[in-house]
RNA sequence: GCGCCCGUAGCUCAGCUGGAUAGAGCAACGGCCUUCUAAGCCGUCGGUCACAGGUUCGAAUCCUGUCGGGCGUGCCA
């Protein structure tokens, strides 16, 4: 109907445009809103306020020459100007009610919007194979999970993708911590590096390893700390200390050291696969960053290229990569003294790729703590002769946990977290997918574990699903007392629905398409979340005032016909947010 | 120092890219279950949109500055 009317609007300023020699190049941008007071009809539009500069005239009188021009239309009943200059349409009754014909047709597909050619990734967790997700990821993935639903409901074509970091120190400290403990299960006395990873996990799969190889890799202790540096507590340098004991790894057991770098990291991967799975996250791609540096090395090929486009500079032994010339605070290295290349070079390739793989769009979510990070990998894209402009990134804040009054420290090395699957445990999926995207994104909040726990009331995700389960409630009473009863039986009767809670509703209704697509246009599930609370406020507040059952059989169906429709869209935007629709609460 | 984010009701937050009288939820107080699920509903109380300028028909929204808070600023990954 918004599209009628701004078709209407058009027709009017064409038309305008050639008797009244307005400017050609106007072309106004015009918004058609549901009102918020119904004095001001059904429709409103802006658009003689916005030309009131360009034209240098009164709002009033442009509004004016404007509902002079336009055309009729069966669905219009009056058109007013109001206030500064406000164009306010009334529609007849019949318009406003093909709102859950609609719904009832489309079924699970209303709302949907119309396939676009546009291939978005959406690359989201890629939270580090070191440990268990924790509450903080857990954010990531709901929000992530969130924005890809959304933009494969506004059209687009999604790909969800996970950035598996398998390379780089902190898994060789992964292997090694395995491995150590791996000895230990074997019956070696030794110390545990107090920077290795800490959680109870790593401990079992040390005793798999036993398991699966027997002694294979069973070195003594002595002959392992061999050489190596003191810890902390004995006055040496805790990060030398376990850089020795990886290198100490890596000779005693060759190429079986791989068997222990590949425990921890397969048994860590299939353990948040597992955990997203039962979150109901699924990425359609894992990408390995080693893979990135096998075979065509592409670490390598994209420095070469940001070499040959004039971007590269050796200083001190490194390689520099210039981002300073694309905005960014300093320069970056790529190259390390030493050779190795840096994981911001892993991740310029792993970028690259992403662009060659086809993406007209790539959307990265990240943690907050990776902001200072956009600006270089823009650049480097920019220097790659890519536009920058096709990478959004979208950062997720912090999530700070709390227990009543004393805040949860959160750290995976140590092992002392609060993973996400136990928080699911506490509080529920549909509870924390909710909870984690009701808020914007990119705004820290805390959670309290004590109230999300407690399964009261205060948890708005009940509110809304108690909505849905309640019109099923009526649905199967209804089925209890008469049988073959349908939806569309009331399609025939919706001029019974006079009441103004009734015609609020369906203006939500018929909202509802629209706030699918800014949500996911502007990556802001939250926005969702909140009409459907409002949504499930009003009928609640409907069903509270008036009987649905028991009414004339005109006015019942017709009342049905609306709840079902509420009852659809309900269930279509909380599949969208990941959670559950119940039939019953 | 520099960069990013934030400041809206006692608390937690919305506010649809500049629109009509700034909204919800908690909390507080007062009502509503012999009737489709009270996990609900109705009502009351609550605001100098941090502050000061600017832009214009019009600002919580955009710009500048000030104050206050948070985060980031590795040849780590």
């Amino acid at each position: 109907m918004k599209e009628h009317v701004a078709e209407l609007i058009q027709q009017a300023l064409s038309s305008l445009s050639s008797s009244q020699s307005w400017p050609e190049d106007l072309n106004p941008n015009i918004q058609i809103e549901h009102t918020r007071d119904k004095s001001h009809g059904d429709l409103a539009c802006n658009v003689a306020l916005t030309l009131a500069k360009p034209l240098k005239s009164n709002p009033r009188a442009i509004a004016q020459q404007i509902v002079d021009a336009l055309p009729a239309s069966s669905n219009v009943t009056k058109v007013d100007i109001a206030g500064p200059g406000f164009i306010n349409f009334f529609l007849t009754e019949d318009s406003n009610y093909q709102i859950i014909k609609d719904i009832l047709a489309a079924g699970d597909k209303f709302g949907l919007g119309d396939k676009k050619a546009e291939r978005i990734q959406v690359e989201f967790v890629s939270a580090n194979p070191t440990g268990p997700l924790h509450v903080g990821h857990g954010r990531g993935a709901a929000y992530g999970a969130s924005v890809s639903n959304l933009l494969e409901a506004a059209g687009y074509d999604v790909c969800r993708e996970y950035y598996v970091n398998d390379a780089g120190r902190q898994m060789d400290i992964l292997g090694t911590s395995v491995w150590l403990r791996y000895l230990q299960a074997c019956g070696e006395e030794l110390t545990f590096p107090s920077n290795g990873y800490q959680g109870d996990y790593i401990a079992d799969y040390g005793r798999e390893l036993l398991e699966a190889h027997g002694e294979k890799l069973r070195w003594s202790a002595r002959e392992v700390f061999e050489g190596v540096c003191d810890d902390e507590p004995a006055g040496g340098d805790k990060e030398k200390h376990i850089d020795d004991l990886i290198k100490r790894a890596k000779l005693l057991l060759g190429d079986d050291y791989q068997i222990a770098f590949n425990k921890g990291l397969n048994a860590i991967l299939g353990d948040i696969r597992d955990d997203l799975n039962d979150f109901g996250v699924h990425h359609q791609e894992w990408f390995s960053e080693r893979s990135l540096t096998q075979d065509p090395d592409q670490v390598s090929r994209a420095i070469a290229k940001l070499h040959e486009n004039g971007y590269i500079e050796e200083r001190d032994g490194a390689l520099w990569f210039l981002s300073t010339q694309f905005g960014d605070d300093k320069d970056r290295v790529v190259k390390r003294e030493n050779g190795q290349t840096t994981y911001f070079a892993s991740d310029i390739a792993y970028h690259l790729n992403k662009f060659e793989r086809g993406f007209d769009r790539v959307i990265n979510i990240w943690g907050a703590d990776h902001h200072g990070y956009i600006a270089r990998v823009k650049a480097a894209l920019q220097a790659l002769g890519i536009d920058p402009e096709r990478l959004v990134v979208r950062l997720v804040q912090f999530v700070s946990l709390y227990r009543g009054d004393e805040q949860v420290q959160m750290s995976t090395r140590s092992g002392s977290f609060v993973t996400l699957r136990e928080l699911r445990d506490d509080v529920g999926n549909d509870a924390a997918r909710f909870f984690y995207i009701m808020r914007k994104a990119d705004q820290a909040t805390d959670f309290d574990l004590e109230l999300a726990k407690s399964e009261s009331k205060d948890n708005p995700v009940y509110y809304i699903q108690y909505a849905h389960a309640r019109v099923a409630s009526i649905l199967r009473k209804l089925a209890a007392e008469e049988t073959g009863w349908s939806p569309e039986a009331g399609l025939a009767q919706l001029s019974e629905l006079r009441l103004d809670t009734e015609k609020a509703l369906l203006v939500k209704l018929a909202r509802y398409p629209e706030a699918l697509r800014s949500a996911a246009e502007q990556f802001e599930p939250h926005s969702l979340a909140h009409y459907l609370r409002e949504l499930a406020g009003d009928f609640h507040s409907y069903y509270n005032a008036h009987k649905i059952l028991g009414e004339a059989t005109a006015l019942r169906d017709a009342r049905l016909a609306l709840s079902v429709a509420i009852q659809q869209v309900l269930h279509n935007g909380l599949s969208l947010l990941g959670v559950s629709a119940p039939e019953e609460m």
